[in-house]
DNA sequence: TGTTACAAAAGTGTTTACATAAATGTAACC
DNA sequence: GGTTACATTTATGTAAACACTTTTGTAACA
């Protein structure tokens, strides 16, 4: 699964209407037709920040590399512009989009009722102690992550409440919405979990949160995810010279 | 200010570099560059439902009419597709998104949030007492619209509450959320206020969110708001069939 | 040495042309 | 009369060419 294998165009004769079945005008593979995938690469490429905040995209540099025409790139940055991920600038480029600090924060405002939706959703939907094997998890597991500072493992869990909560949500409009955060702050993340105590409180108002929705306490698991949301918020703000 | 005046294309000679200033490649007009423009033009059409849901749109058609390469037509899909407005079947082309029942149902639980995100926001951000307008206008004038069935002035209103308030939150994203939802559910507004008695219960309930506003209490407009959130999209449920 | 003017290069914006897939119409065939 | 096979049409997917803007490098000039 590597770049992608593509004849970088310019293969096909010219013969006017020769048999003509696996050429160049092929729509979609797998589901997905190509602007999409390109779309979904530069996506996670940006979320990952291996493009960081500033960096300038090439039209013709992506085009190259993905093996598609430019033309498809522009459609690819019209995408991603609405989605606010990049910023165009005329007869400059397209740049990844910056967050500034204050940025983030109307961010964190936004979602901290988003996800206390999506907990409240999840709670009503699900059956009560469908939440035990994620519980166990915070309660047992996770500790000893954030005892050994083991990130990556912390960090899945993390992830695993997050899917397991807007599946059981089962709102798709809200999804797109938390994703559409997701992918803005994602990198964020990775900095506020190795700020001093900051995993440990974290994961404190989860096993809250969690124990709330194992119990039916929808409004309960909404408060106390709110309450989470803003005290990640606080935290970001007390380091935000460190972390912005 | 009709459609647009443009030449529409092949009107410029070969010359291979004659002096060329005002030409066919300029980039953009009036800050919005072409593109931009198209994208507007068309989610408004959309908003609208001058469009009507599950309406093809034809991109040989649109281009001809805005007087626009396809190319920018396709662009202008692409970022209408990621903000969920058209749906783009592969060799089949775009039409305008459907809007089923649920998805609608979805649409409201998530507005229920971000509205009371909303209020609530302005209210901490505004000084006391800057809702006084408002509160006049729905206590006084909009009883009278209702009365009279003069829906359009009753539009009037709640588009300037609306406007007010996302101003006063001073929110970019969660503004961006809400219009989001707006340019999805505007056409829905229309139908429901005609539904018997919910005229007069959303007025009454937006006095109460304007006066907890006014007073400067944030925790209960928001709570209000979302109560009227809710109260409306019972109402949906309630005439769903006449409706949706 | 620093500055300005100009020219070349690179890259974006725009336009056109070509290839292919779906839809439509027509005629042969049962 | 209805159905199937094929040709035609229409529209979308793709690719490449053209036009313009910005930048950068170079050289003349103060």
């Amino acid at each position: 699964m590597s770049k992608r294998e593509r004849t970088p165009e310019k293969a096909a004769g010219k013969a006017p209407r020769a048999k003509a079945h696996v050429r160049s005008g092929r729509p979609n593979q797998q589901g997905l037709n190509r602007t999409g995938q390109l779309i979904e690469a530069l996506r996670e490429r940006i979320a990952r920040h291996e493009a960081a905040p500033g960096a300038k995209l090439g039209e013709l540099e992506l085009a190259v590399e993905f093996g598609v025409p430019r033309t498809q790139v522009r459609e690819a940055f019209s995408a991603l512009e609405q989605r606010g991920l990049i910023e165009r600038i005329p007869n400059r480029g397209a740049i990844v989009a910056r967050l500034d600090p204050a940025h983030v924060f109307h961010i964190y405002d936004t979602r901290e009722v988003l996800e206390g939706l999506c907990v409240r959703l999840a709670t009503v939907n699900a059956p009560k102690e469908s939440w035990r094997d994620l519980l166990d998890l915070f309660r047992g597991p996770m500790q000893g992550y954030v005892e050994k500072s083991d990130f990556d493992a912390f960090l899945a869990g993390y992830a695993q409440f997050r899917e397991r909560s807007i599946e059981a949500a089962g709102n798709p409009v809200l999804a797109q919405m938390l994703d559409s955060i997701y992918e803005k702050t994602q990198v964020l993340i990775r900095r506020i979990i190795i700020l001093p105590g900051r995993a440990q409180q974290g994961l404190r108002e989860h096993v809250a949160v969690l124990e709330a929705m194992n119990r039916g306490d929808a409004d309960a698991a909404e408060a106390l995810r709110r309450e989470n949301m803003r005290s990640a918020k606080a935290c970001l703000q007390n380091f935000q010279k460190y972390v912005l």
